[in-house]
This record gives C-alpha cells, sequence and structure tokens, in this order.
DNA sequence: GCAAACCAGTTTGTGTTACAAACCATTATT
DNA sequence: AATAATGGTTTGTAACACAAACTGGTTTGC
C-alpha cells in the first residue's frame, strides 16, 4: 500500500488528527495548538481541500472574517487508509 | 515530540524497516526489493550515513563493487524514537 | 580483439513543496 | 490620526525527492 503523501506531512497529519476528534474547528485554533507560521498553516488547509480531505466554510464573525474547517469523508477514509499503509510497514517489525 | 523528517520519508523509513531487521543488506537487495531508481535509493543512503543512522561498507564480490548498508546504533534508536513520535500523534485518535 | 551490453553504483538537473516573510483588508486602541 | 492587532493570503526561496545521464569497470558476442 502506498504512503498518502498529502497525509503523510506532519504539519499536515497533525491538522487531520485534530479535525478527526473535533469535527469543525477555526483556523486560530489550529494556528495556536500547532504553532506554525499563518502563511504556512493557510496553504496546509489548501493542499488538504485540493485534496478533497477538507471544506471549508468562511463566514464572518460579526465584522471579523471566520474560517472553520470540517474533515470529508473523503478525508476521513483517507485518514484510516493512510493509518493502514504505517501499520504495514510497521509490522515488519 | 518532533517528527525526524530523515526517517519519515517513506523511502527510507522503509529502508530502515529492512535494516531493522536483518542487520546486513546490500544495494542490489534494497534495488529489488524497493523498486526505486539506482540514483535515487543512492542518494537515500546517503543521507540516512550522513545522518549516522546506517554504515555503509564497500568491498569487492571478486572483482565487482559490493556495497553493504548496516543500521547503527544511532540509527536505532532514532527509528524506535520515530515510531514513538507517531504514536504520540496517532494516540488522539 | 574490440565493440556492445551489462553491472554497480554516483553525479547532475529539475520540478515540487514546506516554510517564512511580506502583504492586504479591516478593526480596535492610544 | 497613527499604531497595533486580527485573520488570513500571496510571494519568494532553499531544500529535496526523483529520474536521467554518466562513470568505471567487466563480461559477452562476433
Amino acid at each position: 500500500m502506498e504512503i498518502d503523501k498529502i497525509i503523510h506531512e506532519p504539519a499536515r497529519l497533525r491538522i487531520m488528527m485534530i479535525l478527526s476528534g473535533v469535527d469543525e474547528v477555526d483556523f486560530s485554533f489550529l494556528l495556536s495548538t500547532l504553532e506554525m507560521t499563518k502563511g504556512n498553516l493557510s496553504s496546509h488547509m489548501d493542499r488538504l481541500e485540493q485534496a478533497g480531505y477538507v471544506e471549508i466554510f468562511k463566514n464572518f464573525n460579526g465584522k471579523i472574517p471566520h474560517t472553520v474547517y470540517r474533515l470529508t469523508k473523503t478525508g476521513k477514509t483517507a485518514l484510516s487508509k493512510y493509518w493502514k499503509s504505517i501499520d504495514e510497514i510497521r509490522k515488519s517489525i
């Protein structure tokens, strides 16, 4: 089984794991939790969206923009497949 | 815990796992097992050596050059640390 | 005997990409 | 009115994974 490189990138793996637990999360939360730069986080979220693994919802909190991310079904599946592929490598220990 | 990027690269992770099982392996074996190009394999082995994770032994099989790789103690430690860091991320499931 | 093909790798060139810095638009704050 | 803060996006760049081309020597075919 091939390793999914979209998920394999450590930053994105952590993002996926967080999303898999909470069903909805916003930019600021990820930013402070993962301690990365905004630009970096932003582009990782783009890649995850383009892969179809997350949905991005943009709305306003009053006048302040607010972006919320949610794992898609495709994303959930991909994540569990990812762990299976990791297991496959690891089980040879 | 930080993810060790040297090991995290899928090709090198597989190499490390093979080495962790057999204590000594040659270039051709890795090449046919992993199905990668020679150039690619060669540079991954370089990186692993530079990280201090493998030792490279070059000798001759009769007249034909023969390269053998062996996991170092540092490499073994790094690999088991790597799996711990993966577990750390995964346990949040 | 000398090309051609082969073996065992290494070096080189390139497209991708992870990351941070700079930027943008708006809203507090002093 | 200037400055800082919020919530992001866009841009620039160094690193790097990969394949193609190369090297140095050996065996095979004619």
